[in-house]
RNA sequence: GUGAAUGUAGCUCAGUAGGUUAGAGCAUCUGGUUGUGGCCCAGAAGGUCGGGAGUUCGAUCCUCCUCAUUCACCCCA
């Protein structure tokens, strides 16, 4: 192949090939099945959002604001770099909650950040995102956490779920001072990005990886110890109803958002089959947010999936997923032949049959080759003889029987459809 | 942004202590007697050995630079 020009996709950017596409839509509609169930609507959004409402959304001075988003600065757009803020927006300008309290909204599609790749982790990654808003209760956050559970079921992945509270405004400003004054008293002995950390995002230490870090904050205080009464009844029924769906779930108190907007429940179900990226699906409760973008005092709940890691965790179990199979495979030999299947597939088609033909006046050896590659059913040969008698050959591909058959699209149709 | 590893055919990978036409498997194409698939057999096609510079009589192999990919850190689904 001669090429002028070599031009490859982004770094982080990724083709996903027919052959991988089929098990990605086996996960998208795996999923759309179970949200129905449940009862979730799907919105379409877009992709392009004012740079304004991630900012005020996720949080000025997180990482994914400061150095990740794709930005068009002088149109002052951003490339979603997650979907629950442009959910919330349109939520609030179509004033969904006028004709239903709580809305259940489900969404998927590409998210933009530009991070260095990894396993598990592309610049344009893919996520099904999952919202409830209008509703405190924490029946919903169970029932939540239950529906992906039951979708990693039926997908036959295994991951498992952690749980966690992070208060709310009245609740975590004294814990987090309390964290940070008992941070504060061995910050030496901490590695150098959580000493970067203890000013950044202190609760972020708790969550450090490395071994002597985690032994320094082994006894730190603990969020679930400092919630106030409303947050803390709010947690105990998020476990009860946990407990009443039999989801299995553990307590992790030093699991930590990476938005701003999370408050009370945190979940994430997590893996140890990706690498470093252990999070298949997390989400949590924010509160607060509608109203800091303009919308009615109502709170929300949401999580979202990484459908690449849904994809990865398939295929380390080998899970494959085929097309179907073609119905008929048209084989005219000849311009005449050619030209008399060449219109009796476009009818067959009609008819609703999968069915195709090659057009490269290729030998019937090598067509036959091609309809047992593409997984035909049957084979129709219309060659010189079937043209003179005005009958063709219709060959079982598994059983290799064959037998003479009229000419015509529906008689075909029925032919290949009746077994 | 930081660190490490890896770049040889469409894919997965061999290889040369520096030496003439760089290999295999899979995939592709054509055949194995007139018009019949899978298995088998034969043959063909496919590579500027990521790119550039240097050392050398000679570099896919050694050195440097560069680009790309991957994994990890940071951060996160």
């Amino acid at each position: 192949m001669e090429t002028v020009l070599k031009i490859k996709a982004l770094k982080g950017f990724k083709d996903i090939l027919p052959d991988e596409v089929i098990l990605w839509k086996y996960i998208e509609d795996a999923a759309r099945d179970i949200f129905q169930r449940f009862n979730f609507s799907e919105i379409r959004l877009p992709i392009l959002e004012k740079t304004d409402l991630f900012a005020r959304s996720i949080g000025e001075a997180t990482d994914i604001v400061e150095k990740e988003m794709y930005t068009f600065v002088d149109k002052q757009v951003t490339m979603r770099p997650e979907a629950t803020a442009s959910l919330i927006r349109a939520y609030i300008e179509h004033g969904l909650y006028v004709h239903k309290p709580v809305q259940r909204l489900f969404t998927i599609g590409p998210m933009f950040r530009h991070e260095r790749p990894q396993k598990g982790r592309l610049r344009q990654f893919h996520q099904m995102d999952i919202e409830v808003l209008g509703s405190e209760n924490p029946l919903v956050d169970a029932e939540l956490m239950g529906m992906a559970a039951m979708l990693f079921t039926e997908l036959n992945i295994s991951v498992s779920l952690e749980l966690n509270s992070l208060g709310c405004p009245q609740c975590r400003p004294p814990y987090r001072a309390r964290l940070l004054s008992f941070i504060e008293s061995r910050l030496d002995a901490l590695c150098e990005d959580c000493r970067r950390r203890s000013t950044t995002n202190p609760l972020r230490i708790l969550d450090c990886k490395k071994d002597h870090c985690r032994q320094q904050v082994e006894d730190a205080p603990s969020v679930l110890a400092h919630l106030c009464p409303d947050c803390d009844a709010h947690f105990q029924a998020v476990q009860n109803g946990l407990q009443h769906l039999d989801v299995d779930y553990s307590l992790n108190k030093f699991m930590v958002r990476g938005l701003d907007y999370y408050c009370r429940t945190t979940f994430e179900f997590v893996t140890s089959d990706l690498g470093a990226q252990s999070a298949v699906c997390a989400g949590g409760r924010y509160d607060g947010l509608i109203e800091k973008l303009g919308g009615p005092g109502k709170a929300g709940i949401g999580f979202a999936m990484g459908i690449e890691r849904l994809v990865l965790l398939l295929q380390q179990q080998e899970k494959s997923a085929a097309d179907p199979d073609l119905d008929l495979f048209v084989i005219g030999l000849g311009e005449e032949g050619g030209k008399l299947g060449y219109g009796l597939v476009h009818e067959m088609r009609k008819g609703r049959c999968r069915v195709t033909m090659d057009h490269e006046g290729r030998s019937l050896k090598s067509q036959m080759k091609q309809a047992n590659k593409a997984g035909s059913r049957y084979v129709l040969i219309i060659g010189d003889n079937e043209l003179a008698s005005g009958k063709g050959i219709l060959k079982n591909m598994a059983t290799q029987q064959q037998q003479d058959v009229e000419l015509d699209s529906s008689v075909l149709a029925e032919r290949v459809s009746a077994s």
